[in-house]
DNA sequence: TTTATATTTGAGCATATGTTCAGATATTCT
DNA sequence: AGAATATCTGAACATATGCTCAAATATAAA
């Protein structure tokens, strides 16, 4: 029942699973933007940032205080998260205020929360 | 309409919002459980086995088979999805059979790629 | 135009992460 | 008991990540 003629030296017990998997993979692209997705909700500051938007809209500064670290460090977090269209910003004057683009991270922070807490 | 004497040495614009962003925020567990969940989503490698075994247990070779790493990369990956109660296995003689807990991940999982895919 | 404020950017650094390798466990079959 | 198989574990290493600092941009007010 053992097959080692593998692309890979590895050991397949049973190759019909394999082959199901492999067939019904998403692409590796898609993969790529799902773990992206995911490993921007992934970081306990950027989390705290997209809970704390959900609130209402803030700019920098604001986000570093509540958050305690510097204003670089939030608009690095920022960046990738507009990178993602995650969040998006409005300008009044020399402010910046950010809010989550839609409702797809609180939606998925909420499926999460729901569960941890049982 | 500045605020310079908080605990960290952050400029503050709105104060009001800070307070009520500290106020509504979760607890500093619930925001580390939520984003250990959400990590453990964030690799492709671990997002390609919760998928694969959304259609049915795979043993661990054969998932190492699927994802073309060695089976202890996927032993030490499936360690990390036990320990979050992601994934269970069942034995059967010396084989282990992984499969998902409950289905938490995979509407996670769902819900996201819908999103990717507009 | 000069000055001040709000944010961004890039470099540097410490820590976290994911993989492989080698060897340890655990179960089954002789 | 001894051999074979399936999985796990720990060490080592290369890469990724997140933060701070210092300096650059951008907008507004004097």
């Amino acid at each position: 029942m053992k097959k080692s003629e593998d692309l890979c030296q590895c050991r397949i017990i049973h190759e019909e699973r394999v082959a199901g998997a492999r067939q019904k993979a998403l692409e590796v692209h898609e993969i790529e933007e799902l773990s992206q997705l995911f490993k921007a909700l992934a970081d306990p500051t950027r989390l705290k940032i997209i809970l704390a938007l959900e609130q209402e809209e803030m700019c920098v500064c604001d986000l570093a205080a509540f958050l305690a670290v510097t204003e670089s460090a939030v608009s690095h977090q920022l960046r990738l998260l507009r990178q993602l269209h995650l969040v998006t910003n409005r300008r009044q004057g020399p402010i910046l205020y950010y809010r989550l683009t839609d409702c797809l991270v609180s939606r998925l922070a909420q499926l999460a929360l729901e569960h941890i807490r049982e």
